[in-house]
DNA sequence: TTGTACGCGTTATCAC
DNA sequence: GTGATAACGCGTACAA
């Protein structure tokens, strides 16, 4: 069998030294002298040691893990999430333990569990099953990333101005009603202010204003026969009027889309179109569709950020409680073709 | 300070039991008597004890961790197979550490170091910059996914048989002469096969073909305007034939699906289109895409089964050489409206 | 500048 | 059925 590594012991065998020296030459190499230093280096690569960081993490105590809880990686907005998080250890150094949630509470509780086992520092959760009363409990430092977030820290999207901000692109292309269309949102959950954005602006410029909510789901499967039905129903309802549509993500926007082109051959004057998140499906529809981008990236750098500093305050005032703390960042409009004159026809 | 977390000494303090037993009780209960079982079960709870796995790592030299290494999560393809691994831990109990390489070699050789460093088990290897030859020196088991896989176990994708299905559909159709686009493909990697298999496929049928390998990237950015070109080229070389043409994603297959739309308001009875991959763009293109799925889900277990399977050998038989294993999972063919007749016009 | 001794929280071995 | 003791690989007082 023999040794699988190659350890201190070994090391400090090899030189004459203790291991505490072998230890200093890793974290405070200017206490030994050159001499040694070269002396120890050289039997590093002569043994060919290998660090063991996880012999490292039980004499400190701290194992730079984070955990991240995500309900899926379906949607594009999860994934790009995730994608941001990961990339953030070039600056931060945190390794991300990583588990998919399926919207199961039971499940979801169990990978908590998991993760607490393996000391996670601080932990990013997107999922929405488990409510933040319960998760202030754990006993790590929690972000949480666009979910119900009113006793754990945060960061979300402005989705307030965010619908504000596609609402008046709508008005500034002329429609003449506007119409909201989302599915079910609880009242808790950022993403609710997409509504209430879209209605609050609507009722201040007293702009004439529908909003159609539908269970619709997130795959094309339900969607898009979701779509079809509230086309018909657009259609009927406002036959002279040019609408203007804004959708709760891109996906739905994209459908709606694809039916009206389907149908016309083009995108008729009598529509105007705004999705939310600026996935990739915006950008590559049959027309570059108008949508409000949610900054991913920053949204992922900020909430490591934040988490990374509530870690460090723990570990400076481990008795104190911490603080919580809500941070929002403002979406930016990308305007493209959906909301521009393409075709004719009403 | 106070102690952070209840450990095996408390609650053999508390129970008056050694260490030794509270192991046991984890390890094999039924070495203990139901009564004192029962004891430590109700010290558990009124102690509210936490396991601590990075302990129980270091005492057994086993993480139960794997790495991953994803060259990025922007494609679908990569997001997607990041997610059925992610959910093979109900499976196999595995957990994932998880980088994203970015494509660059240094930086991957980093993470791999630091991958190494927590003792991970085994490791799955999407990204390509780092060679079979290298990575076979690592001291873990290895499995890639889509990449070249000469010195190391593999899971692939049956690329030959996808385009020769995706072929065979075009040429079902009525298709004149067949096309496949491509960008520039290595050909010690899977990808190749695509094109082999178009090309075989239509040599061994006598069928006029062309092949266009053109550097295009990934991202809309790029994708739009080489297909822009590859679309005027072809309308010129080919004005009166049924062109059938295979792509090499979905992707790319969207993109030119579009400029037809926006050209002709429709696609016209003149072309005819596959994809590769079956991503969601395909399914919910403005029409349908036809696509070769690669059955992500079967691939990703498989890997993860093969991974399982390669730790467990090396555990067995230390000194043995590893087997290297190249498993190849069947793609699936979806017949949707891209290779049907929609609309008329040349 | 360097070494000794112990702790981190579990598992494994052997004795009782 | 249970307990004492020694690992596992590294960090850290404290001593020299």
């Amino acid at each position: 069998m023999g040794k699988q590594h190659v350890t201190f012991s070994d090391i400090a065998r090899y030189t004459n030294f203790s291991k505490t020296t072998i230890s200093r030459y890793f974290n405070r190499p200017d206490s030994l002298t050159p001499e040694n230093q070269e002396r120890i280096r050289q039997a590093l690569i002569d043994l060919n040691y290998k660090e063991n960081k996880v012999a490292k993490i039980l004499a400190k105590g701290q194992t730079e893990f984070v955990g991240i809880l995500v309900p899926n990686l379906y949607q594009h907005y999860f994934s790009e999430m995730l994608n941001q998080i990961l990339l953030t250890y070039e600056e931060f150094g945190y390794k991300f333990l990583v588990f998919v949630g399926n919207e199961n509470e039971e499940v979801e509780k169990r990978y908590l569990e998991e993760l607490m086992s393996y000391q996670i520092e601080g932990l990013i959760i997107m999922s929405h099953t488990i409510p933040s009363a319960e998760l202030k409990e754990l006993p790590c430092p929690i972000v949480s990333i666009e979910r119900e977030d009113e006793y754990i820290s945060s960061v979300n999207c402005d989705n307030y101005m965010g619908a504000i901000q596609a609402t008046r692109l709508l008005v500034r292309h002329g429609c003449d009603v506007l119409i909201h269309v989302n599915s079910p949102t609880s009242e808790n959950t950022p993403a609710f202010q997409r509504i209430q954005g879209f209605r609050d602006f609507c009722r201040e410029n007293s702009i004439r204003h529908e909003i159609i909510v539908k269970n619709m789901g997130v795959t094309h499967s339900t969607v898009s026969p979701a779509m079809r039905r509230i086309l018909t129903e657009i259609e009927e309802r406002y036959p002279y009027e040019r609408k203007g549509i804004f959708f709760s993500d891109d996906t739905r926007a994209n459908e709606f889309l694809n039916l009206l082109v389907r149908q016309y051959g083009t995108l008729p004057d009598s529509y105007r179109i705004v999705g939310f998140d600026n996935s990739p499906i915006a950008e590559t529809a049959v027309f570059p569709i108008s949508t409000v981008g949610q900054q991913i990236d920053v949204i992922a750098r900020t909430a490591v950020k934040l988490l990374v500093e509530l870690i460090r305050q723990k570990k400076e005032h481990p008795q104190e409680p911490l603080e919580i703390r809500h941070q929002v960042i403002m979406p930016v409009l990308y305007q493209r073709e959906t909301t521009e004159y393409i075709g004719q026809g009403y």
